[in-house]
RNA sequence: GCACCGGUGGCGAAGCGGCUAACGCGCAGGUCUGCAAAACCUGUAUACGCGGGUUCGAUUCCCGCCCGGUGCUCCA
């Protein structure tokens, strides 16, 4: 199945696939290590991985690179501010980036590259730049790219400049620039902060040309696909493009992917802003990761997703019943052989599914089929219509299912787990919510002694001891579904 | 200001020229139960922002308007 995605650079719904013979070359930009990811950033990472596993799934293989910047104006700022060094400062939230990602289930790419383990590659670039005419050097030391060598500028964003004069609105003088919209390459090390001594000067690089050359790096001069969040494209990816191309006379990504902003309730989310939320914090309100992961993943990477509380506890729910259902058909007695229009439906489901994937990664619709299979095949186990071979089909489309969405799988507790660690280690345990506490503060064995005895109770019809433990239980978020085939119980 | 995106039942959200307008959540009823809960099933809602136009036919295309958002600057 060949997917077809929305390509910013020619504004149109492309294929994308490889060249024969090779892996599908992504580069996806990635975190700066300078504080915890909020969701919003890692809504854009969670699309990335929807796309990075469908492509699995279909059998593509992957190069995916992403970059870790740590290196930038805010992490030295921080740096200095705080008296570290700064591998010491971004090892810190480079873990915590990680532990993150694991929560959210979001696989590693192929090619993790750190910018400041590759500043020979971007100061080469910025050699070739200069080689070419279309870098230069101010007097404090810095380099730029002239913007004026690459006619192209703007191909990207469809951005017209022309409005934008030298000098109209901004103080060339102040910048030392040759026009205002030259973006730096290279900046001239200041006293106290890092930099690395180079050829072409002590200093540090821009964020543009750390992507561009950790691609090439990784990916060569032309590659398949180029991801990463709306807002990146302008000016960030359109310089990736002016840097590469300059040089390689190549396209740079043939394939260019924008993920929409998340906003919270209807707002933009935005550090600057303030009014964003880390995983961390919705871990420590008591929302799982598998539901922060499917409300995140559940708007189709095109739109705008407003976040609210409320879309977390909808997918708690509908996770719950993809569980449910999918205890229900692994864990139950089917007797041999098939029933025909159970086996049309789940085929049918499948093909749905992966087609609406293909088409532009639509979540929301390669969800809707999935559903309808759980209820079709719930209706056929009531009415004992339900065979083994239609079980052990359902249960590959949900394996299918799983290997892109990931929810079914409950490892949640590990996360939540986590979180709670960490907040105690950092002095956030006020943030922890008291619910959540009460979940954790009852061990296994002590709830499946309580569910003894109050089947002893119930034996001897003593409901009001039952019922005492039912509610003593419920208070710890431990619920109990009695059933025909005996107790289940799960935390909330 | 310029550019782009969106406004679908109580909420979220697909669909984008002609099917009973998906799916999830919610809500109601039923099955089950000592009672509940959970689970499952069924049902539910006179949902396509407003006004024109094109068309045999528009939620879907065009124009205008209103509302919300985003980009144009660091930002996923």
């Amino acid at each position: 199945m060949t997917l077809r995605l929305f390509n910013t650079l020619t504004g149109e719904v492309d294929t994308l696939a490889p060249a024969p013979g090779e892996p599908l070359r992504i580069y996806a930009c990635g975190p700066t290590v300078y504080d915890y990811g909020h969701i919003g950033n890692f809504r854009t990472f969670l699309q990335v991985d929807v796309l990075r596993r469908f492509l699995k799934l279909n059998g593509i293989p992957l190069r995916h690179v992403m970059n870790i910047t740590d290196v930038d104006d805010r992490i030295i700022q921080n740096t200095v501010a705080s008296g570290v060094t700064l591998r010491e400062y971004t090892a810190r939230f480079e873990q915590a980036f990680f532990e993150d990602l694991d929560a959210l289930r979001i696989e590693r790419p192929e090619v993790i590259a750190r910018a400041t383990e590759h500043i020979p590659r971007m100061v080469e670039l910025v050699q070739r730049l200069a080689a070419a005419g279309a870098a230069y050097k101010t007097d404090e030391g810095s380099w730029y790219f002239r913007l004026a060598a690459f006619p192209e500028y703007g191909k990207l964003s469809k951005k017209d400049l022309s409005g934008m004069e030298d000098g109209a609105r901004v103080d060339l003088d102040r910048y030392e620039k040759d026009s205002a919209r030259d973006f730096a390459l290279w900046k001239a090390a200041k006293p106290g902060e890092t930099s690395w001594d180079t050829p072409i000067g002590r200093g540090r690089p821009g964020w543009h040309i750390e992507c561009s050359a950790m691609a090439m790096e990784y990916l060569g001069e032309s590659f398949d696909l180029h991801a990463g969040g709306e807002d990146l494209m302008f000016p960030h990816h359109e310089n990736e493009i002016a840097q590469s191309e300059t040089v390689t006379h190549k396209p740079f990504a043939r394939h260019w992917m924008h993920v929409r902003f998340l906003l919270v309730d209807g707002r933009k989310m935005s550090k600057s802003e303030g009014n964003f939320f880390t995983l961390r914090d919705l871990l420590l309100k008591g929302y799982k990761a598998s539901a922060i992961r499917l409300a995140l993943i559940s708007v189709p990477y095109r739109h705008q997703l407003n976040f609210t509380f409320d879309s977390l506890t909808d997918a708690t729910k509908a996770i719950e019943r993809l569980r449910t259902f999918h205890r229900r058909l692994a864990g139950g007695n089917f007797p041999s052989g098939e029933n025909a229009a159970l086996q049309a439906a789940a085929r049918k489901a499948e093909a749905n599914f992966l087609g609406a994937l293909a088409d532009d990664l639509n979540t929301a619709e390669a969800r809707a089929p999935i559903f309808e299979l759980v209820r079709t095949a719930n209706t056929a186990m009531d009415e004992g219509q339900l065979r083994s071979c239609d079980r052990d089909l359902i249960l590959s489309v949900l394996r299918k299912f799983d290997a892109v969405f990931d929810v079914i799988d409950d490892r949640d507790e590990e996360p939540t787990r986590r979180a709670i660690e960490w907040a105690r280690q950092t002095g956030r345990e006020s943030e922890i919510a008291p619910e959540l506490l009460a979940r954790q503060s009852i061990a296994d064995e002590q709830v499946e002694a309580l569910l003894a005895e109050r089947a002893q109770a119930k034996k001897q019809r003593n409901f009001a001891r039952a019922d005492q433990i039912r509610s003593e239980l419920a208070e710890k978020g431990i619920v109990i579904e009695d059933s025909k085939e005996g107790v289940r119980w799960k935390r909330k």
